[in-house]
DNA sequence: TAGATTGTTAATCGATTAACAATC
DNA sequence: TAGATTGTTAATCGATTAACAATC
């Protein structure tokens, strides 16, 4: 079934595809939202509506996982849910540390979805020294200075960077230095970081430049073609 | 050169893959910082580097827009830097309405990565009463019920929306009745939108829980692996 | 000319999708 | 059993990448 290969560190890959699971918490999401209105078990063409996908790429996907459907029934939603839940690793607690508290980091310290998906922020970040002491929902914002101590005591695994691009690299730095392992990047700034270490990268301005690209092309038809 | 596709509307369809689309916005920056540097020519290699890319890929990107490079000597960065803005359209002014102004809706309107890419905030909507008048950076909050009137106003094509989940789809709704053809969700919801609208999403839970899942398997190695 | 680097080809890889046998 | 729906196959599509001929 899974397919066993091997990283340079040894250490086996599991089988599920990168496109799926991106795809998994989408999944997720629809059942707990599906579970919720009282439904107990949900065909594939249902749960792929709910999700906004194709109902053959999820069943696809969900074969990845095992075989938790019936022939001629379709899904138990909570066992699939639970499911998903364990194979992400949402039902384990995840400590989060945010780095730059400006609008953004602000926001996404307050942000309600985190929590009840298992993660907990544990610790807000900046490097002003102004701002130390301040306290945002619970959390006193610490000094960059502090970051290894911080990430240290609360055990952090996971870091999100809201800094201002040219900080970015130095914060990532100190974050692996301090021992994370996966960063959340919402600062315009390419990040390099070592082996084993997982970054993903949210950008707003490039999300409206693509959409701009598109909606140019919406209003002056033709205007790309070439003969 | 470029593909002459025709999509249902018979509109003429760009040659440029979307996966190369998504990845000018990034060249781009990757341009002016290198500009802003006093560097005038630069080669595939050191831009691919700046860029975060394979060299190979960053060559074939670009061959899509056309020949802007010369050979044994590398690309003009100035130049690179028009064409590739040109293409996606940030030399030109959009209009974008914000709805939904809590934390992330705050963040958004104050984020000054926007303006200095063409994207100009005009409106802050929000579905609370209380709210409105609120003024935030000069813009004032309007209700959603005044929303298709502030986009005809304004001439919004763009639409943010940072609003709950279960508020989203109404919210477009009224977007697109209103006029808008390119929407920013970042609302944990599915959209629904006719065709010719286009929707891009981002979900700052998932984004956690695909590093989640990364992690956990570092954390446990081989625990998802079978004989 | 010799060295450097682009633009393009072609092979490879991964993701999507329709179709359907398996099976409840 | 008949109808429904999964899990899987195989074809297709799109993206990535190494290699190199073209050419400055």
């Amino acid at each position: 079934m899974n397919q066993l290969r091997a990283q340079a560190n040894g250490r086996p890959v599991s089988g599920i595809p990168e496109a799926t699971v991106a795809r998994l918490p989408v999944y997720l999401r629809a059942l707990t939202g599906l579970g919720e209105t009282g439904l107990r078990t949900v065909s594939s063409e249902q749960l792929a509506a709910a999700a906004g996908v194709n109902s053959a790429k999820l069943r696809k996907d969900l074969s990845y996982l095992g075989s938790y459907g019936t022939r001629g029934v379709g899904y138990d939603v909570e066992y699939l849910r639970y499911q998903i839940a364990r194979e992400i690793g949402v039902n384990q607690d995840w400590a989060v540390v945010i780095v730059g508290i400006g609008n953004l980091g602000q926001a996404l310290s307050n942000y309600g979805g985190f929590r009840s998906r298992g993660f907990r922020i544990v610790a807000l970040v900046d490097g002003d020294r102004a701002r130390v002491g301040e306290v945002h929902g619970d959390l006193p914002i610490h000094h960059t200075d502090d970051l290894d101590r911080v990430v240290t005591e609360h055990a952090c695994s996971i870091g999100v960077i809201a800094t201002p691009g040219d900080a970015a690299q130095g914060v990532a730095d100190r974050l692996v230095a301090a021992g994370v392992t996966s960063i959340l990047n919402f600062a315009p700034a390419v990040l390099t970081v070592p082996e084993g270490v997982d970054v993903r990268k949210v950008d707003l301005s490039i999300e409206l430049q693509i959409l701009a690209y598109h909606e140019q092309r919406k209003r002056a038809p033709g205007v790309e073609v070439e003969a």
